[in-house]
RNA sequence: GGCCCCUUGGUCAAGCGGUUAAGACUCCAGAUUUUCAUUCUGGCAACAUGGGUUCGAUUCCCGUAGGGGUCACCA
């Protein structure tokens, strides 16, 4: 077989050779120890925690080490492609704070190995593919889908591995020049097929986060184009990652069953094997077992879910480096005032198995992450959420900027911090009561005291409220009815004897709280009651009269 | 079924031949705080299993079981 006219008859119009394309995209100039590397992202128009969860490790790891990560669509199959994936790709990621320093673009490409979009890269992939069969190693096969059926089918009744090696693809490798001219001319579709050897040894290769992967070595004659020229991942994986140049590709656990095809092609084009890091899947329990996330039954697994729920990116992107590295927590503890991005992180300390995505850890990460966010801060990054899912809130916060700043700030400076805020969904919640528009009475009042008691104690607290009492006049003042209305000041003093009062303070304050904020659990009262002015308050009360 | 990956409390996890087997989340109890949220103290709770190697195995080797992945002109 005379492999140059093959070629010529496969790729008439192609010129191009491996050499032009080097030239065309040269080794980057970066520092010893760059790291390179990309999320390959299909657009589906589902985004999920999966592809954070490696972004997060690509990104980390090139820029702690100085070098580039990028973003590359990798839209091979049609059927999958939904219209405004890429846009909603590049947005959560944008939202969840994840730089690239180049690749795709909502409308283009930023960066000098473009196009970043595979389907766009049909000319690069034509080229190495028509190498391929001039060296002889790779052909065009005519199989349709009911024979690679039948020869499954075959190979399943026989107990042998299915899939089209050996004597199950003499009958396409074997084709002449002039069999193979006829079959194209007469519309024949086919796919280019890689020619391997059969073979009984084991590759092994060193992956960053697992350690040595032994495995038989690829004797499969897997497809390198499909029947629209359009390579499959095997293919665009290892044409894309040579010569965009990455030092290293993250990609989930599930990639390691076909490493030998993508070391085979490595090796037959010459070319050095990037530094593979396979992820653990991300797993949820169901009943009590462990699976992996599905898209259809865990709303969790959509990176949209955190964007609705208002779980701000610092905690998810906080959450998913708890999951990555096990030191991560323990620098959070001694470092609790520096930003994520100075942790120290590293591949070795990745775990290999599965971790569950447990919503009760991230809840606390997030806590966590909103108390240490100034009042500005909080106040901006709620108001962003709320634009959008609570516009009625978002208005009011609009309307009362000051009073809002003034009750975001309420346990937010000092030491001791407040964490009652879990995300901007809980927040919009727990904020209600600071605008009348919203104020609900949400909690009842304590039944161990009498309506008239109530009464009572309403009565005299108006009558000798002064709203320019500081805190500690205002407390003294509490103190001084709580005694003389007959309840304990100091509540083991009640627990004591609870015959001999009322009630205790506990109660007391407990009325004022819930009269004022509808509520048994908000921040503190005086504090409280300065921020609403001394109209909504007494208005608030008056109530209970 | 073949091939591959994984296995320490409910969860995430330290450990890398000798430890009372850390820590975090959850849960429970107590303390502090004018209530909550916190904070503090304490508690429950683990090396899948069987063989080796070794003076000694959670740690090293082999088997078994369990979980997961993959075997497409999908990524």
């Amino acid at each position: 077989m005379n492999t140059q006219k093959l070629a010529e008859l496969l790729f008439p119009d192609v010129n191009g050779t491996p050499e032009m394309l080097e030239k065309r995209f040269p080794e980057r100039k970066l520092p010893a120890g760059a790291v390179v590397t990309r999320i390959g992202p299909s657009p589906t128009g589902f985004v999920h925690l999966g592809n954070l969860y490696n972004a997060v490790i690509g990104e980390r790891l090139a820029h702690q080490s100085e070098g580039i990560f990028y973003l590359r669509i990798e839209d091979t199959d049609e059927k999958r492609k939904v219209d405004g994936a890429v846009e909603t790709l590049i947005s959560a990621m944008q939202y969840f704070g994840v730089q690239f320093d180049e690749g795709a673009t909502a409308d283009g490409d930023n960066g000098n190995y473009a196009p970043y979009r595979q389907r766009q890269r049909k000319e690069i992939y034509h080229i190495i593919a028509k190498f391929l069969v001039q060296q002889g190693k790779a052909y065009p096969c005519f199989l349709t889908a009911e024979e690679i059926d039948a020869i499954r089918e075959e190979q399943t009744k026989q107990q042998e591995n299915p899939g089209i090696y050996g004597k199950y693809a003499e009958a396409n490798r074997n084709l002449t020049l002039e069999e193979i001219q006829q079959k194209i001319s007469s519309g024949l579709p086919w796919v280019l097929r890689y020619r391997a050897e059969l073979s009984d040894e084991t590759i092994t290769v060193q992956d960053a986060v697992r350690g040595k992967i032994s495995m038989p070595k690829n004797i499969m004659d897997f497809v390198l184009l499909k029947s629209d020229g359009i390579p499959t991942y095997h293919f665009a994986h290892v044409v894309d990652d040579h010569f965009m140049r990455s030092t290293h590709v993250i990609r989930g656990e599930e990639w390691i069953s076909s490493l030998p095809m993508h070391v085979e092609l490595f090796n037959t084009l010459g070319w050095n094997l990037p530094i593979y890091c396979h992820t653990a899947t991300l797993m949820k329990t169901d009943d009590g077992k462990k699976r992996k996330l599905s898209k259809r039954k865990d709303p969790e697994l959509a990176l949209a879910y955190y964007q609705q729920e208002g779980i701000c990116p610092e905690a998810v992107w906080e959450f998913l480096l708890t999951l990555l590295n096990s030191d991560f927590e323990e620098w959070r503890l001694a470092n609790p005032e520096k930003d994520y991005h100075e942790f120290p992180y590293s591949i070795e300390k990745m775990s290999v198995s599965g971790a569950l995505v447990d919503l009760d850890k991230l809840r606390d990460v997030s806590k966590e992450v909103i108390s240490r966010m100034p009042a500005e801060k909080v106040y901006s990054a709620l108001l962003d959420w709320c634009r959008i899912y609570q516009p009625d809130f978002a208005e009011l916060l609009r309307k009362y900027p000051e009073r809002s700043l003034k009750a975001l700030n309420i346990g937010r400076t000092g030491e001791k911090r407040r964490k009652d805020l879990e995300n901007w969904k809980q927040a919009c919640q727990f904020l209600n009561f600071w605008f009348e528009e919203t104020f609900i009475q949400q909690d009842a009042m304590p039944e161990e005291i009498s309506e008239s008691d109530r009464k009572l104690f309403f009565q005299t607290y108006i009558e000798r409220y002064q709203h320019s009492d500081d805190s500690s006049a205002w407390f003294a003042k509490v103190k001084e009815i709580t005694q003389e209305l007959g309840y304990a000041v100091k509540p083991k003093d009640f627990k004591k004897h609870p015959d001999q009062f009322k009630g205790s303070i506990i109660h007391v304050t407990n009325m004022l709280r819930i009269a004022l904020t509808g509520r048994a659990n908000a921040p503190d009262i005086w504090e409280v009651s300065q921020v609403l002015g001394e109209e909504i308050v007494l208005n608030r009360l008056k109530k209970f009269l």
